[in-house]
DNA sequence: TCTGAATAGTTAGCATAACTAACGGTTAGT
DNA sequence: ACTAACCGTTAGTTATGCTAACTATTCAGA
């Protein structure tokens, strides 16, 4: 029986993985051609669906400015196209175009793979684990960013 | 009794959790004043002892002249001091100051902090549980970084 | 021992990405 | 109709990543 861990102690921890983690993954996006920045963009709009300009940057936490820049990167790349709202003229409306899904899914097959090569070794009992962490986490990390 | 989730389903999930985990305890570092590679650099520096400019560029996994240059801004701000090995005149070794020390414990606590805040709520059984998910992570991470 | 190869770090030049400040165009509220 | 609020862009600065090319130093072999 080992002794129970303190909270610092975990989240020490936690926050040790979650860097080595994405170290580990982000290794794989220099095949695509397209910066980090630009990519983790592409990702909202191709998963979420068309969005305005100030919602992205919401949802990247970026200033609008950064933002603006970024997705002058992706239209000049032909990743997204840029349009303005017909109701409200203010406003950017984003789409991926098909070039662009086609990227964003070979980036995110590429990310998944590599870490499913990580978590090869790993026996049932220990993927479920992971899965019910990943849960907590994510429930707790909702209540502070919502 | 839920089903079990696939490999490829908890990889998305790891993923995820480490992206937004890291998002939410960077947000503390703003505080600092010190920019996000250098206070990574700086991290190395004083919990790791003394290192040579490749040893530390190798840690970061960046090339020798972007750490050249992030280690200019350390220097700069009196965090860190460069001096020649007396033995090898080649290699550049960097010392964390007084202040470099203070300001990355700091940093540290206040990381730590945030992330005890996003853990309070968990129970014991929770607790114990992210902390066996991370030592399952942190073991392979080793295998597939060394 | 001397000469050439390898190693460590820096400099220069380029691209990306973050910020604030300031601005123009659009919409909404009184 | 005017004013305030909002959305996005432009301009300018700083930081961070890269490669190529360079200097200085050390090492290895004839």
């Amino acid at each position: 029986m080992s002794k129970s861990p303190s909270r610092e102690d975990v989240a020490r921890r936690v926050h040790s993985v979650a860097l080595h983690l994405m170290r580990y993954v982000r290794s794989q996006d220099t095949a695509l051609g397209v910066p980090p920045a630009q990519l983790s963009a592409l990702s909202v709009i191709v998963f979420g669906g068309k969005t305005s300009l100030s919602d992205l940057a919401k949802a990247e936490q970026v200033r609008p400015p950064t933002m603006s820049r970024i997705i002058d990167g992706l239209v000049r790349s032909g990743l997204v196209t840029r349009e303005t709202d017909k109701r409200d003229r203010r406003l950017v409306i984003l789409t991926a175009t098909d070039k662009g899904t086609r990227i964003m899914h070979e980036g995110r097959s590429r990310r998944e793979k590599r870490l499913v090569d990580l978590l090869q070794p790993l026996v049932r009992e220990e993927i479920d684990l992971l899965d019910r962490a990943s849960d907590i986490l994510a429930k707790e990390l909702r209540t502070w960013t919502h």
